[in-house]
Parts: C-alpha cells; structure tokens; sequence
DNA sequence: AAATAAATAATAAAGATTATTAAGATGTTA
DNA sequence: TAACATCTTAATAATCTTTATTATTTATTT
C-alpha cells in the first residue's frame, strides 16, 4: 500500500503524469478490502469525481497494473476484480453472497514447485481461486 | 470421457433431449487435450455442421456443464475455455504461446485443507492456474 | 505564464455471451 | 405410425464488459 506522495513518485518514475483520477482510484482500491469490480469502483467515486467516466476507471487500473501497484483478479465472474495489495496471496468467493475474500499465509511455494517439475514449464505466476460458503452464510443457511 | 451412449443416457436422465448438435460438441471436446474456446469449437464443427450457429454452442455447452460432464475454464482471457475432462486437475498457460496444458497429479488437497482452516469457508472447489513459458518456447527463446 | 505533451470525458465500437422468436426436430402417446 | 406437445435450433438482436476515437482539458517543462 502506498500513500499518495509514494504512488505520485511512480507513476513520475514510470513516464506516466499525475492526475487527481489516478490518485483517487488507488486510494479508492487500498481503502477497501472488498475487491472491487471497475463497476464497484466508479460507483463509489461518482459522488467525488462526477465528471469521471468508466473509461478512465479502465485506463487507470491497466496502468496501475502495469507499473505493478495492483493486482488484477480474475475470479471467473464476469467482470475483472483488482486489488491494492500486490503481495503474493490468493483468493476465496463465496458461492451464496458473492464477497471476495484474501487468504494469506497460505504457503504455496511448493506447490509451485511441484507443478514446475510436472509441466516442464519455467513458471512464472500462479493465481489459485477457492469456491465455498463463507462463515457468515453458513449461519444464515443453518437457520 | 463418455461415449455418444453414455452422453445420451446423462441427457436423458436430466431431462435434456438428445440431439446430433449436442453430441457433436461434446465429441470434439472429448477428441481434444487443446482446451479449445467457442470460436475454436465452432470452427472445428463448422465443416459437419455448416449450420449451426454460435448460440448453440454456447447453449450448448451451458448443458454439458450442468449436468457435470465438461468443465469451464477461465482463463483470464476474453473468452471461456472448455474442457470434457471432469477430473479434479489444474492448468498451466504458457504466456507466450498462449497454450494451455493439463497439470494432472498435482496434489492439492493439503492446500485446500489449509485454506478451509484459514478462511472458515466450507469448501467447494478450486481452480489453480499457473502462468509460465512452456518447454517448446523455451528452446525457442534460448536460440 | 506559454508551450508541449499527455490525460480526460464523452462517445462510439468491439468482442464475448445471452436472450428472443419463428421454424423445425424430438420423444411420447394413442 | 400419426399427431401432439414440447424442446431445440438457427438467425438475429440485445446485453455487458472492455477498448478505441477524438476533441477538450490538464499537468509538466521552459
């Protein structure tokens, strides 16, 4: 998570200008935990930036992704999700109300190993998405 | 993998009637390990079936996923992959070339056991994607 | 503060998937 | 086997997410 002096720096860094659009969807995502769709996104910066349209949500996010301060979440639904947090963590979704949830600590590094071995490949990536019932819908599904 | 024999009968069982559209897709998925996408299924069936329409395949393949027989795949493409092999297996992507390759005994109950501990969720499933350059791009990116 | 280069907003366009509907095929029943 | 009711197909249009276009505005540099 970076503040707005550190993600100013950059985007400087990176060729790219500073906007308030730009600073307002970072700050939009690392205040959320809720992985947000562009959708969800636009929504919630309509009341502070009304002028702002959908495409610049998209611009901006392909840009923050590429200078590597989100990541891009693809959890199968049909729309992209992203989120500030780009340290290596994988996901879980729950199958009644739809939330996004992170999973840390889960040590993958095996894992990868392992597919590597398998598959011959040189890998550079891996994104593993859980499918469940969250806590709280357990509870409701139980009364 | 069923035959046009046992693919009719899971029809049937499901309510579903058995038509030469429907058990043509399923043949060619079947026929395949190239995890191909709508468009690529179309083409394949294009020469049998000069007039079916996309809409088909997509309803199409809608059913053969319902009733448990193909699995959806997605990628983080633009567009849905499919796959008539049901078994618990992950996938690998190679980021040049673009192919997909299945990753069969990759052990993931561990993983999946740990992720039920740390999330509380009560897990249904999961979809594993790996990201990395295939044995073939290798030797071509070594020359 | 003016010049320039890039970003924004508005709009249109593209691409994948889904819905609609009339026509045709399927399975069932008499 | 014929007739019926129902489901499926094909063709088309519609929808939804994402990307492209372009004139205007804004951020940086001199």
């Amino acid at each position: 998570m970076l503040n707005s002096q550190q993600l100013s720096e950059v985007l400087r860094a990176n060729g790219y200008k500073v906007t308030p659009q730009r600073l307002a969807v970072y700050e939009a995502l690392a205040a959320t935990k809720s992985h947000p769709t562009a959708e969800m996104l636009f929504s919630v910066l309509q009341p502070n930036y009304p002028s702002m349209s959908f495409a610049t949500v998209y611009k901006t996010v392909e840009i923050l992704h590429k200078i590597n301060v989100i990541q891009i979440l693809n959890t199968g639904e049909d729309s992209m999700r992203y989120d500030a947090d780009t340290s290596i963590h994988h996901h879980i979704q729950c199958i009644s109300c739809g939330r996004v949830d992170d999973l840390n600590d889960l040590d993958s590094l095996a894992l990868v190993k392992e597919a590597e071995r398998l598959s011959g490949y040189e890998i550079a990536g891996h994104q593993f998405y859980f499918f469940g019932v969250c806590p709280e819908c357990k509870k409701v599904l139980q009364n």
